[in-house]
DNA sequence: CCTTTGTGAGGGAGCGCTCTCTTCATGATC
DNA sequence: GATCATGAAGAGAGCGCTCCCTCACAAAGG
């Protein structure tokens, strides 16, 4: 007992297949009459085109890859950043008929299947997020001359089109905020360096901080909770009359606070904080955390369009979105 | 320019199309010197086989679906459950060699396009996550036929196998542990009732305190922060006098940690808090929150198997996960 | 009147693979 | 030496669709 197919229709219409192909698929040099006629035999059988003999003959498949290329994947099971941009540009793509393959390609073996999965041609083209800098996959990607986009600017140089929000400026806002607060001993906890964001985040508090004479007092941790409250722990260690924090993202910033807490320092009064990405979780730390509200979203939202744009044949540029400064209690 | 076909690796290497075939497939019916033959071939043309092809006569895709079909997809943007099940269950899919087709199936649009997209094959089998009551799409996805396995239990009678933790034993617990703190007015912030989690936790609240012959003091959240925050405002309205409240998950609890402190009420001190899940989060609460350890990856993890299972032929029945009580500072 | 142009419908090749069936070679058995 | 079982390789028929090409017919133009 077979799905209905094709030729099912044109018999039951008592037309030709090409016809019942014309109706199927909206084209407009069918008389109104037979369209409804074919119409009615689709839906007396219940006929749903075969997706796998389309793609085959039009080598098109309407999906696309969306490829989560971090090693910590499984590590941190409740970073916002995953389920926000994932969730953002699921809908971006089903809103243009793509339908969404998720590849988690934390490990080398899956960075391996997910290159070969993508060379098959599986999908038309491939949105990347969250890369480091040792990382092949992007490369490997971009070489199978499928369409790519980058969430995120690239840690190297790699001729794809990427969407990423302002870190130099928005950490810039976040150091000049905490000297106009009248910090005088400002540290920060950054994030891995092998990823862009870290590098341009870190970059302009050392700018900042140089251009009014100030010294760094840097901490590494790898934008979770944990590592920032160790992080946190080390920098009381290295300069315990510090008198600011800035952390590379709201996670961290959340772990420096417990740190704080628990070396017997009060937010804001001993020690500010300022953190980055604004995820609602910033609203419910005690006190609620100044941040730097990143877009996103909207920054996977607009990855996905620069890739729906590559499909149509348009041209792709960099995108860089604006950030903003949310001043709250932490500072 | 076209990529090269099984055609073209059988020409190169001297030999059938069907020995290609039964190289590329593994089949152990290959003398081991032509095995090397057609591998040469293979590599040296780059060959990789055509999958729309192949699922054309095959009848598979080996792909699945996870259907979040969550209305609120969208309105929270940073629920850990989303990243916690869409990582487990796409490790495990992986891992068996399954690509995982994501799908949010938020609006009624969305609900019909993933009927569809099921009804034509697209996947082999669905996941389906987070269902509300009155959801059609479950029953409308178990009309086509395809393999489909829940991750929770569904809210009404339909013939699914679905994997959930142990709600009732775990909201006990939680109640329990607050009876023997000594708290007298125990309230509770419930989620959606339609949802079989939250119908359960609730249930179980209720059934323990009426056994100590206490009654229940009740406010309804939706399974957000700030819905906790409003439902907690609500309740110390309702009986200003409480001294616990049950949050039925940690992110409702979060937010009746923040109302209190607004309404100047110290925990664990005046009210004591215990959410359920075990969130990441809950560990940089202040204090610390008292919470019902939930496995919701490896929930997912077990759907996902279950599901697996299902595609090759076993039967499957439903699982209740065990939880346990996680005590610390807000209790 | 015949020719040209346009429009809507049908015919059928072919997309790249799998899988059944057939053929062939080899060695074992009597 | 004839027969048979066994294992390995080849042949080729589809899988269900799209899309190019052809064709019939009608309307317009010379």
């Amino acid at each position: 007992m077979r799905r209905p197919t094709l030729e099912a229709v044109a018999t039951r219409a008592g037309v030709s297949k090409s016809t019942v192909s014309r109706v199927v698929n909206g084209e407009p040099t069918v008389a109104s009459d037979i369209r409804d006629l074919v119409m009615r035999a689709v839906n007396d059988l219940g006929y749903i085109p075969n997706p796998a003999a389309r793609s085959l003959v039009t080598r098109r498949t309407d999906s696309i890859a969306v490829i989560v290329s971090d090693p910590s994947a499984g590590l941190v099971s409740d970073d916002p950043m995953f389920s926000t941009v994932v969730r953002a540009a699921s809908r971006e793509f089903e809103a243009a008929g793509k339908q969404v393959m998720l590849m988690l390609a934390g490990s080398d073996d899956a960075r391996v299947r997910a290159r070969q999965f993508v060379a098959a041609r599986h999908v038309d083209g491939v949105m990347l997020v969250s890369m480091h800098g040792a990382d092949p996959l992007p490369a490997a990607l971009a070489a199978t001359g499928v369409p790519l986009v980058s969430h995120g600017r690239p840690t190297f140089r790699l001729d794809v089109p990427w969407v990423d929000n302002d870190n130099t400026g928005g950490a810039a806002q976040a150091v000049r905020h905490l000297l106009e607060r009248g910090r005088r001993r400002i540290a920060t906890i950054s994030g891995p360096l092998d990823m862009s964001a870290a590098q341009d985040r870190i970059g302009a508090y050392r700018e900042v901080l140089s251009e009014t004479g100030r010294r760094s007092i840097v901490a590494i941790g790898d934008f979770t909770r944990i590592s920032g409250a160790e992080a946190m722990a080390q920098l009381l260690e290295d300069d315990p009359a510090l008198d600011a924090v800035f952390a590379a993202n709201d996670l961290m910033a959340i772990g420096a606070m417990r740190a704080l807490r628990r070396a017997g320092r009060r937010v804001p009064d001993d020690v500010a904080v300022v953190g980055y990405d604004d995820i609602e979780a910033a609203l419910y730390t005690d006190p609620p955390l100044t941040t730097v509200r990143s877009p996103m979203g909207e920054q996977a939202a607009a990855s996905a369009r620069l890739l729906l744009g590559l499909l149509r044949g348009e041209p792709a540029a960099p995108v860089i979105l604006p950030t903003q400064l949310v001043v709250r209690e932490s500072s």
